[in-house]
RNA sequence: GGGCGUAUAGCUCAGUUGGUUAGAGCGCCACAUUGACAUUGUGGAGGUCUCCGGUUCGAGUCCGGGUACGCCCACCA
């Protein structure tokens, strides 16, 4: 076997072990050996098939594959499953500003089949690229059951999903006020919006002369499509005229104003009157419902004034027409007053046009409609019952408050219920080319809904389609043979036990796929929601092109890593917290994954046969228990810190990274330099390197698996790393007194003498230095680590029992460690026992009895200590006798 | 305007249900280093835990309030 080089170089084995762990087939469940009875599952939150990776995303795959790794090494039936998603609007977004950039023609220009070709080839060529980046990162993702959210399966899941809803009536064609892009000429979901701020003019005026009340607005060319005033019920200054309907002249239009009483109307605002534009006004349209006003339509698609507006403005583009509508109030000397304000107006992503609010025919899913709640047989969701009726809102809620779905971090349920509490109809319909087209055929009035079209002629599908939200919100189950309901994968692997994604998309996706789930199969998706934070740069930036600070995690894996570039993104950060990524982070995670390829090169190096240890050593010195006993420590701590509940991953990969280089590393590798000189202890040492060595890769794995698995190849194994048990706590053994080792050398380590180790002896540890002038000092400061009974000097020592250390020549010191070790286990012991008062004080007075701990702590704390007993006790709280006993 | 979050060492952040003298990594300083690892080791300096009040024997942690910053939602017309 060649011997391992002084530094572990990433690219030079990053491939080759991403490929042989592929060609395995262990990343397919079904593949994974032994008898596998318990299930950990999860999707891939699907990216968008327009373009690369980026840092998100390598977050996203590093925490999944984490948990992916340590659920099937755990001997869990694993699932974790791959797609991309269609992306509906940015893709095709994307594709049209290509097309113009290139040939500078529109999609109009193409047509639609032809544009829709042009998108498929693109999109093809992005997807390829997404899955090599998720393939280069390590991720253990089951690539046989890839998914698209546009493929063929997914979209007659889309279709079946659509007509049931329609038959239950949660779907529904209504004229509501949209926000319409006027530049994309399509619906915009409230998701794409972007609020821009803005100033704008308040003016205040009255609909005619004598109109008894003043309004205001910062859009008088709406007004032509005023139905009402609304006031406040309690206002006394409008109270005579509440019912009352007036017919005016406005600008050209001919208008019946009613003025109601409404209690959204704050009187203190304006006039404390509102014109009602049920048309244009998403507020003014559900006032508008609320008291059966009309609704005028006076804007159009185009942005534009439409006939029902008016002669005066009829045709003109909106801003031109409020111009003319107040060049005519000011004539009419209708203009009370003009104020500068600052208003939000909503954006669209995409176009950056200003959204126009305007009442279209579009495709809704009704949440607030009652249906009976069917029951999962499979799976059921504790406290409902089959047959229940409930809403989408109130199943929502219910999923979330019963624990069924638990968000981590648990503050993010406040935002989701904040969210869906105040759940609206969701508009599904989208005026693109590019997604699921909406399964609806009209003929005249008449409207078809079904998973195909419908016999006969003359009919014709509706031209939209539909978010993309839709297709992504059914992604846990249109992902395994839904709609088939005995699919296999259904059956096995649904709800699925994870989503882990950005916190960004809670209420855009997660929302939608805990209802969608809960509504088409009658169970929850998933039982855990993980949400990462988003990754900024050191400053706390967004990373964008333009402030040209972005970390690309493919440059990064080919200069560090991409067990580095992993380190990084997962250490350090905690769930909805962002994380700040800088070059220098990642580097620092690339010195300790040399590290450990060092510790390794070490063990491997010292020992005599590379050998893989099943069953643990037995342990001979202090040296063996001491590292055994951390061992065992530290795979309780970690498997409990990235197991379900907790899913403490940075954590458990700090407490990790401790016991790898300061415990293995700094402690045990360097008393084993000793060990292995001695042939009473050689082969318990080896055992002892080796065994540690493995749970440490094992351990590893999952945040690094690249690294690992090279390692693990010197053992010679047919297993791969990957599917190997993970670490189980064989037995606690006896508590050993190797910190009290650790303590004195730490303080010869100040003097600079040089020392070793009796590691068989529990009497003492020898000091070898060069003059009694050098070990004087050294003295006092054993004796200051506790009750030293004695200490000895001598030049030339015999051979105490089991040592190996004397040399001849020199002087050495023998200190009898009982004192040191008694307290430093008491200390240890003690620290998880305080509870309440009374163990306060007992702790109190057994540190306070210690003399050794007394001498060691300042006098002010001893004191400190003291004065809170003495407090306590004049409060009652303690007993005298304990404090009596403490002199 | 409503909601949520964050504030701990120079920097990036941990700190589970309140509990011994508040921790880590990086950076800094000193020393060591032909040694598995100059991608190393040891030690050190550095904190009134944002501020004010409260509960408690005890508060970084719980409660109330203030300040600063961030995010989400919202067309006060």
């Amino acid at each position: 076997m060649p011997e391992l080089p002084k530094a572990y170089e990433p690219s030079q084995h990053e491939d080759e072990i991403a490929l042989k762990e592929r060609e395995s087939g262990l990343y397919t469940p079904e593949n994974l050996p032994g008898n596998r009875t318990e299930v950990f599952s999860m999707v891939l939150p699907p990216p968008n098939a327009t373009g690369t990776l980026h840092m998100g995303h390598a977050v996203m795959l590093a925490i999944q594959d984490i948990m992916v790794r340590f659920a099937r090494m755990r001997g869990k039936k694993t699932l974790w499953l791959p797609g991309t998603d269609h992306a509906a609007i940015a893709t095709q977004v994307k594709v049209e500003t290509l097309l113009m950039k290139e040939e500078g023609k529109t999609r109009h220009d193409l047509g639609r089949e032809a544009f829709l070709q042009k998108v498929d080839a693109f999109v093809e060529k992005s997807r390829a690229t997404i899955q090599h980046q998720v393939r280069s990162m390590g991720c253990s993702i089951d690539w046989t059951r890839e998914a698209f959210t546009l493929d063929e399966p997914r979209n007659l899941a889309v279709r079946t999903m659509f007509k049931k809803m329609y038959d239950d009536g949660l779907m529904y064609r209504g004229y509501r006020v949209i926000n319409w892009d006027p530049v994309g000429q399509t619906v915009i979901s409230n998701d794409e919006l972007v609020p821009k701020e803005r100033t704008g003019t308040l003016y205040t005026f009255k609909y005619s002369k004598d109109f008894p009340i003043t309004i205001a607005t910062t859009r008088p060319e709406t007004k032509v499509g005023d139905t009402a005033v609304a006031v406040h019920p309690g206002d006394e200054r409008y109270k005579a005229f509440i019912g009352k309907t007036v017919s005016v002249v406005f600008a050209g239009a001919s208008l019946d104003i009613q003025v109601i009483a409404d209690e959204e109307v704050d009187p203190a605002f304006g006039t404390g009157a509102l014109g009602v534009t049920p048309a244009h006004s998403v507020i003014d349209e559900a006032m508008a419902k609320r008291h059966d006003l009309k609704m005028i339509q006076v804007i159009d698609e185009k942005a534009r004034m439409t006939e029902a507006a008016g002669s005066t403005v009829a045709g003109l583009p909106v801003l031109e027409a409020r111009e003319k509508i107040v060049t005519w109030l000011r004539s009419e000397g209708l203009l009370e007053k003009e104020e500068e304000t600052t208003q939000i107006v909503s954006t669209a992503e995409r176009t950056g046009a200003v959204i126009e609010p305007l009442p279209k025919l579009q495709w809704f899913v009704d949440v607030e409609k009652a249906f009976a709640f069917k029951q999962s047989a499979h799976m059921p969701v504790a406290g409902l019952q089959d047959g229940q009726m409930v809403t989408i809102q109130s199943l929502l809620q219910h999923a979330v408050r019963s624990k069924a779905v638990t968000i981590i971090p648990e503050r993010f349920e406040k935002s989701y219920f904040h969210w869906v509490d105040n759940y609206r109809p969701w508009c599904v319909s989208r005026q693109l080319w590019y997604g699921h087209r909406i399964p609806a055929w009209y003929k005249g009035e008449e409207v078809y809904v079904g998973v195909d079209a419908p016999e006969g002629s003359g009919w014709e599908q509706d031209t939209d389609v539909l978010d993309t939200w839709f297709s992504a919100g059914m992604w846990t189950y249109s992902t395994m043979g839904w709609p088939k309901e005995d699919a296999p994968d259904l059956r096995e692997y649904h709800p699925t036990t994870m989503l882990e994604t950005g916190y960004d998309i809670l209420p855009i996706w997660v929302v939608r796929m805990i209802f969608m789930s809960l509504y088409t199969l009658g169970e929850i998706p998933f039982s855990y929601v993980y949400l990462h934070g988003l990754v900024r740069d050191d400053q706390g930036r967004k990373m964008s092109k333009a402030l040209e600070n972005i970390i690309d995690p493919l440059t990064m894996k080919q200069k560090y890593g991409a067990d580095a570039t992993r380190l990084s993104l997962v250490v350090g950060s905690t769930p909805g917290n962002d994380v700040k990524l800088s070059e220098e982070k990642i580097a620092g995670y690339r010195n300790f994954v040399n590290k450990l390829w060092n510790i390794a090169r070490f063990v491997f190096l010292s020992v005599e046969e590379v050998r893989k240890v099943e069953t643990t050593p037995t342990p001979i010195t202090e040296a063996d228990t001491w590292i055994l006993n951390r061992l065992n420590q530290t795979i309780t701590s970690v498997t409990s810190m990235i197991d379900e509940p907790a899913f403490l991953f940075s954590q458990a990969a700090e407490v990790l990274r401790d016991f790898t280089w300061g415990d293995f590393a700094d402690w045990y590798v360097e008393v084993a330099k000793g060990q292995l000189q001695d042939e009473v202890l050689k082969q318990s040492t080896e055992e002892t390197l080796l065994y540690v060595l493995q749970n440490v890769l094992k351990m590893w794995h999952p945040y690094m698996p690249f690294v690992t698995t090279r390692l693990w190849e010197e053992f010679g194994s047919d297993k791969m790393l990957l599917i190997e048990d993970w670490p189980e706590v064989v037995d606690v053994r006896e508590e050993g007194s190797f910190e009290a080792f650790k303590e004195i050398i730490t303080v010869i380590r100040g003097t600079r003498a040089t020392y070793k180790i009796d590691p068989v002896k529990k009497v003492g540890v020898m000091i070898i230095g060069e003059s009694v002038d050098v070990l004087r000092p050294l003295e006092t400061a054993i004796r200051q680590l506790g009750r030293v009974e004695s200490v000895t000097f001598a030049k030339t020592m015999e051979r105490p029992e089991g040592s190996v250390f004397l040399h001849a020549g020199e002087y050495a010191v023998y200190i009898p460690l009982a004192g040191v070790i008694d307290l430093v286990a008491e200390r240890a012991r003690l620290s998880g026992e305080l509870k309440n008062v009374q163990d306060y004080v007992v702790v109190l007075e057994k540190k306070l009895a210690n003399t050794g701990f007394i001498d060691k702590a300042p006098v002010e704390a001893v004191e400190k200590e003291r004065g809170k007993l003495a407090e306590a006790a004049a409060k009652g709280e303690v007993l005298t006798q304990q404090i009596a006993a403490l002199g």
